[in-house]
DNA sequence: GCGGGCCCCAGTTACCTCAA
DNA sequence: TTGAGGTAACTGGGGCCCGC
């Protein structure tokens, strides 16, 4: 999901599904708020335990997935918002949302001060996002600089100055690489290409990326090009010689052969899975229309 | 922290054949 | 035409190490 130039800040009402959903990452921040219920929240390798109060702090680059309590399925506020906004405000605010593999803590259990603190503030930015009233973006802009005050005094407790001023730095170089990557993984991209926006060796590259991502550069742009084939072969119906080669492929063999391995199946099942996924999916809606008539689960302005 | 050399090997490319 | 799979040659990323 793309964040509108002129809507920083979203805010909406969410239950995950009591299935973990795809793990998925995306270029903007993100918070969540556990209003009620309970179930668990996944960061790459890690897991959390989700109940009423607690706080979590989603960075742009780690995948991640929620999964609700099929007793007691969890209800969320999930605040999505550009991370230039808080840039442009003071660079310093965005610490807290740095990533940094070993140091990063995504939850604030309820109960902690901070945790107290941020969710009567998103309560509050929910009040006046349902409200509507004039002027009620740049309140809630507002309340997420505040809110990001709020979690550097809590992350700060732990880190000194100059620990975060490299983190940091190293963000930075780090989102010029991805930005790059993300442009340019349809077409041909080496490290090289990389380290080149990064101005640093390649060889330096290929350590800095590994160190921040956890994972290689080829199979971080292996990932990218076969969720892009994924999202061509359930939302189009071009052949699938016309995605591999949209994908960044430029023969058949390789695509396949990546396709399976990260996947299961091959581009022709996954495509029918898909669209039996989606005529169920569809089913499904249109019963629930039919039977009644409710508000999506998701709300977006 | 950063750059670079060396070696290994997985992945890629460019072919090919075969089946449906 | 599309999809699957095999092979050989080649490329370049990863791991390791060392020096600055």
């Amino acid at each position: 999901m793309a964040l509108a130039a002129d809507k920083p800040v979203y805010i909406f009402e969410w239950s995950p599904k009591t299935e973990t959903d795809r793990f998925h990452s995306h270029n903007h921040l993100e918070l969540g708020y556990c209003i009620s219920g309970s179930g668990s929240f996944y960061f790459g390798e890690k897991s959390y335990s989700v109940g009423p109060g607690d706080v979590f702090v989603v960075n742009n680059l780690e995948r991640h997935a929620a999964a609700s309590d099929p007793i007691n399925p969890s209800n969320f506020y999930f605040v999505f918002f550009d991370p230039r906004i808080i840039e442009a405000v003071d660079s310093e605010l965005l610490q807290p949302f740095i990533y940094r593999p070993g140091h990063f803590t995504y939850k604030i259990a309820a109960g902690e001060p901070a945790a107290v603190q941020i969710g009567s503030l998103i309560r509050e930015m929910w009040q006046e996002y349902t409200a509507g009233q004039e002027g009620h973006k740049g309140v809630m802009l507002g309340q997420l600089i505040q809110i990001s005050g709020l979690l550097m005094r809590h992350y700060g407790r732990h880190t000194s100055g100059k620990e975060w001023q490299h983190a940091l730095h190293d963000y930075y170089r780090l989102i010029r690489a991805l930005d790059f990557i993300k442009s340019r993984f349809r077409e041909p991209i080496t490290l090289s290409d990389v380290a080149g926006v990064m101005n640093i060796s390649p060889s330096r590259a290929r350590h800095f990326f590994k160190e921040k991502m956890g994972e290689g550069f080829k199979e971080y742009v292996t990932r990218l090009r076969i969720g892009e084939a994924k999202r061509m072969l359930a939302g189009t119906n071009l052949p699938i010689s016309d995605i591999l080669y949209e994908c960044g492929y430029e023969t058949t063999a390789p695509f396949y052969r990546a396709f399976k391995k990260h996947t299961g199946v091959s581009p022709a099942e996954y495509r029918k899975r898909e669209s039996r996924i989606a005529l169920f999916e569809k089913m499904e809606i249109d019963i629930e229309k039919t039977m009644h008539s409710t508000e999506p689960i998701m709300k977006l302005k």
